[in-house]
DNA sequence: CTTTCATATGAATATTTGTTCATATGTTTA
DNA sequence: TAAACATATGAACAAATATTCATATGAAAG
């Protein structure tokens, strides 16, 4: 008996306790669910997101690329944190960048982060 | 003139050194920027989705309504865990809950929040 | 009304995370 | 080459956060 058999059993047995009622949906869910690593991925993204620095940044780059002194006038934020919170996203490659002379340019790595800041702004206005 | 005016002058003048190949690009922008409790909010909610254990519940949930005692079978986490992290997510409007019985049952509070969810997976898989 | 099961919650702890400060790197200009 | 500017980064510190443990609440069954 695999491990995972195992684990299906347990949750058929000790389950039972409390009604029963969503024990074969919990099986079949149980069934289907994205790896550990998914999980950890996808909650990585959303905590690059989870900062209002980054996404004040973030939105800053949504309307068009510009260099680091520009966020830093944009937000009210110093260019060290800045800086800092900008190696993160590029980590994340929610971010990309290119150097220009003295400058660095910073833009949104892909539409899908753009896509995603968008809901959410849809979201909370209700 | 009015503290924003003075922040114009600001921005015309003091960023002029870099280039200034994005003044007027960042002066607009800056008077079309959501103001700071948008950003505000909009973090908190990515924030509620930037932990592993809240994205799991939230996965999950988005499969059907379960009560407590099924999440904690479903995910390797405690019941105390969950406990906590269902009150955030409550909270923040994105679980909504019934009594039924001894049991609570706890379900999405709206498609919102799937989308989101979504979105963010197929970010991940590139 | 006492016991049992399901869930919630407060306090403590450990970890993560964001900012600041000082300084380093890299690029242009004088 | 030295000075000035733009950006990056390491270390330190403070604040936020997630889990655990113990225990409380609340509902149903006996």
């Amino acid at each position: 008996m695999s491990d995972r058999e195992v684990e299906q059993e347990k949750i058929k047995t000790e389950h039972s306790e409390c009604g029963g009622k969503y024990v074969e949906m919990v099986k079949k869910i149980n069934d289907n669910m994205p790896c550990e690593e998914e999980f950890y991925d996808l909650s990585e993204l959303f905590k690059m997101l989870g900062d209002s620095t980054r996404v004040k940044i973030l939105y800053a780059l949504s309307q068009g690329e510009m260099c680091v002194c520009d966020i830093v006038e944009l937000l009210d934020v110093t260019q060290s944190a800045v800086s800092h919170q900008l190696r993160l996203l590029k980590q994340a490659r929610l971010v990309k960048y290119r150097r220009s002379g003295k400058s660095a340019i910073y833009s949104i790595s892909d539409d899908h982060v753009y896509t995603i800041l968008s809901m959410g702004m849809e979201h909370i206005s209700e």
